[in-house]
DNA sequence: TTGTAAGCGTTATCAG
DNA sequence: CTGATAACGCTTACAA
């Protein structure tokens, strides 16, 4: 029972017809009788056929097929905005190929090699932190393949970019925080290599500036993850004065700073607020529940892709690199509620 | 700047030298002088030169590729899968083209057709909670494309899988409920066509009966997503006498729970104990951090892709389906612990 | 209306 | 040691 796919070959000699016969009686060319197409159409739905997207990617050198360079799947934002590509993708017929990079410049210059084996006719890109050269990206537009970045660009390569407004993110999430009392502000932060580490740091210095809170750079921790907080949380809860906030880059890393100072005996949001960013499930889990800033995922994945198929049906000569920014939003919750006594949820 | 990939004739029409001979040169065959190899390789890397895999596939009916089908990328559990998926077979230098279902049997028959198409090498696969015919995958077969089920396998395809054990896993779970004192428990259950659904409930039915407990059908609900909790759960909490104890057949189902009974001003696990499945990361997010039976997902990921790329180099003529079934693994936290005064966490 | 043949990029077979 | 040539599955001039 278990063969080789029909190919239009066994069509054709099964009908005792030409295999250029069937191929035109299968996209029904108007030359055909329709006798002949009746009869071809039927064979190849009793034999199952279907086309072999090899040889038509390659000769028509159009694969169908786009690629995704991803840090990390298992991130809510990241899934999201794979749904995203991939119902953008699917609406235009094209297929979907999804690489992690697990945040490695090693992984990431692999699966670009890849994908560009693998022919594919555009490539959405969010960079992985530890990536600081763009050679392989370069090289991906060389070849005339396309390139959109997604969340994470990086400046040195040059082409369309969906992104949110990070520094206004920040900007907000550091004004709520200044507007539900707070003056000692700790921020969690990214990489600046990957640029959004660089504008939500700058969003949350210039709401300070603009409120007349001096930015105090021992404020300023690289922290962008679970392991970092947890490294890093006794620090900054035993200092003196006791901050009395957190803007953190992400909302696991607020999450995180959550629990710690929970688990430390002191309370959230009374002693110290929190801000996240992204607004993924856990947001909503979370006791206190986390204010944070929306993050769009799917509808960027969904532009991202939009971006990139008109650059492949356009065959990449579009010369201006098109910027779509999507206006972040600021999701208010308990972590910063200023008379939440409900901490206990 | 923005070309076309180089191809092999054009090293060859560069050197004045042979097709055939590049080629050869490329994979370092005998015959080839050291001085020509040498030539061919640099020029090679000097253009940047890259095999298209889509000739290589046509050509040796081999695409070095295999295909996943997936529910829903942004659950935890399946994500993970992916990674396990990618790291196997990223090692044994296949590609994954990864497509969701979002859950709909129309979308799974449509994928399945897709990564005919494309000539996958094989299939893994966790079906669609409303799939009930499976044609589509016999189809697949007939084709030649092994596959292997993870997690969600239907029975009436008969091949290897990657399972928890989903009954024991359940019987694991409410047996702990009744151990800290439950008697009146409650199961959230999915659809029977899954399996899972099917002995996740049995395994709680088993647990009772060996612990004397009468089976109460109007204790099994259907309700496998948050939608579901929120329509339920009033009828639920209002019942007398009040179940003390729930057995969800997922995390999001679990938290879900708990965050209603909190919201009803009930306490958990003083006054309704809960259990969920998965061990995701919302599991130690919620408050109170939640039981939860460990499933693995990266290893079943990377089990099933070893199981299948089994298949693809003994060119699928293995003919019994193995199973591998792992042992799945309470965690107690908080949500059913005995003696836990700090559900305010 | 249908068939023949070339070609997409690569490898394998066969000659030289 | 190297070069033609055919073939993988399909499309598309060009012939018939």
């Amino acid at each position: 029972m278990s063969g080789v796919p029909v190919t239009i070959k066994d069509i054709a000699r099964m009908l005792g017809i030409s295999v250029s016969t069937v191929s035109r009686a299968l996209k029904d060319h108007p030359d055909i009788s329709a006798e002949t197409k009746e009869k071809v159409s039927e064979t190849a739905r009793k034999l199952n056929y279907r086309p072999n997207a090899l040889a038509l990617g390659l000769k028509s050198s159009k694969s169908k097929t786009i690629g995704v360079i991803i840090p990390e799947i298992v991130h809510f934002f990241f899934s999201s905005v794979i749904s995203g590509i991939e119902d953008a993708a699917y609406e235009a017929g094209y297929n979907v190929i999804v690489c992690q990079t697990n945040e490695m410049y090693e992984r990431e210059t692999m699966v670009a090699r890849t994908l560009l084996d693998h022919r594919v006719e555009g490539i959405l890109i969010s960079v992985a932190k530890t990536s600081m050269k763009f050679d392989h990206l370069a090289m991906l537009q060389d070849n005339g393949i396309p390139l959109v970045f997604y969340d994470r660009l990086c400046t040195v390569i040059d082409t369309d970019a969906v992104i949110i407004d990070d520094f206004k993110g920040a900007y907000m999430a550091t004004e709520h925080l200044i507007s539900v009392g707070c003056h000692n502000i700790v921020h969690f932060a990214a990489p600046e290599n990957i640029l959004i580490g660089k504008l939500r740091r700058e969003g949350y210095c210039k709401a300070l500036e603009d409120n007349n809170i001096p930015v105090d750079p021992y404020n300023i921790y690289l922290c962008d993850t679970m392991e970092k907080v947890a490294e890093k949380i006794s620090r900054i809860l035993s200092r003196k004065p006791l901050p009395d906030g957190i803007f953190a880059v992400n909302d696991s890393t607020a999450i995180g700073a959550i629990q710690e100072i929970k688990k430390a005996g002191l309370r959230v949001p009374e002693d110290i607020a929190v801000v996240g960013f992204g607004n993924g499930p856990h947001a909503v889990i979370s006791c206190p529940t986390l204010t944070t800033i929306d993050q769009n995922g799917y509808e960027m994945g969904y532009e991202a892709t939009r971006f990139l198929l008109d650059r492949i049906v356009k065959a990449n000569i579009l010369v201006s690199a098109r910027k779509k920014v999507f206006t972040p939003s600021l999701i208010i919750r308990q972590s910063t509620g200023r008379n939440t006594q409900n901490t206990r949820f």
